[in-house]
DNA sequence: GTCTATACATGGATAGAC
DNA sequence: GTCTATCCATGTATAGAC
């Protein structure tokens, strides 16, 4: 099941390039036409739907194919290989999500103010729809263990440790970018954790009040890193 | 790859049975016999091993039995299923982490000493085997896709908050057990964060330095959530 | 660019000798 | 209780018609 050896398209951009992310063109073809554009879009929108249903594990090329309404062949027209499908997957989730949470947290007053609706953000967003944030965590270890998109985790990271950052920054602007990011780093860890234990053990209500604990902590917290302005 | 309509072995018992837990004896066998358990346990510890090198996407039974020096055959003799054998690794697992985190918080003396000596701990275990730490995400996450073992991510969580519980239950006598609940609950989650963090964008050095965050950010929550003794 | 058909490998599981 | 050999389903990927 495994074809590792040269699983070239997922190698062959180690860095971040541009935005587009994700962008395992098919072979050889740069400017790809406007269907193929559609089609391939299906096809990563089919994956997600197949994941939902069945898992890393379970997930398999056929799968994906019927959900997405393309025969095989096709898919693999358009993507060199499962794992690229896959990972192209987990960029589009990364992307969205940190997009989701930059839409919903415009507007606060004060720092404390700030820390909250970011926390209750994050917590929405997940709570939605806790089957893709199952689907974003395998996804995130499958990628650890595939062979040259480790960087795709670590992407995955930076960029929402990054939106956090932006969201905090503007009500901090005296404070250190490193103490900004420490709380970030805090904020996300809490998040997640949270989040793992929803899956794990499913209680909106527990849940819920974990957030409220949450902001507590963090707002706490940010006072300990001396991020609050004096008024 | 499925053969989920029937997977008996894992449906045998949906409520934790005594504390042996993981037992999904051979077929019509209770009392197994001493050379038996000898090979289930080489065989659980074998699964372990190829679970680190392959993840629970790559791992295969032959390569199991290969890891546990075991033939293929014996390995079917002993668990019905790969997939009991693998919740069967996942419980081991688990006991073995809430063990680890008994043995290691002994003796503070007041509760914020006891919140740091928690995380701390925590923290060098998983540390200390980032490896493992990656199996039981995999393994709890495909807990919650196995049909009639999602029980068995919830044991995992309640175990170890179990864990959490007791140890600081001896430094807050007097606040209700809601309280400790939810302390054991943020502490969980931050160091589940933190951890996942640290697998997806390796920096030993920041994450310690989140471990001393949240181990602020925690005490700091201790104290809003009254467990603090008036001194 | 999309489809059909198929090659080829690999996996889980079982049968039956020992 | 352990081993060998094998069945058979399923998976990824490709070849080549359209």
């Amino acid at each position: 099941m495994r074809r590792e050896q040269e699983s070239r398209g997922l190698t062959t951009s180690d860095a971040p390039e541009a935005d587009d992310a994700g962008q395992e063109a098919a072979p050889a073809r740069r400017r790809a036409g406007r269907k193929a554009r559609e089609t391939r879009e299906r096809l990563i929108e089919g994956t997600l739907l197949a994941l939902c249903d069945e898992g890393v594990t379970g997930i398999t090329t056929r799968k994906i194919a019927e959900k997405a309404d393309v025969h095989l062949g096709t898919l693999h027209y358009h993507f060199e290989s499962k794992d690229a499908l896959l990972m192209a997957v987990l960029d589009t989730l990364g992307a969205r999500l940190a997009q989701q949470l930059r839409l919903g947290v415009a507007g606060s007053r004060d720092l404390d103010e700030c820390i909250e609706r970011v926390l209750e953000t994050d917590w929405i967003i997940a709570e939605r729809n806790l089957a893709i944030q199952i689907v974003q965590y395998e996804l995130t270890l499958y990628a650890l263990r595939t062979e040259g998109a480790a960087w795709m985790a670590r992407r995955q990271y930076d960029d929402y440790i990054k939106a956090h950052d932006d969201a905090f920054a503007g009500h901090a602007s005296g404070a250190p970018a490193e103490a900004i990011r420490r709380l970030s780093q805090a904020v996300m860890a809490g998040i997640d954790g949270i989040i793992l234990q929803e899956l794990a053990a499913p209680d909106l209500a527990r849940s819920r009040g974990a957030v409220r604990d949450l902001i507590a902590a963090m707002q706490a917290l940010a006072r300990t890193l001396g991020l609050h302005r004096p008024r």
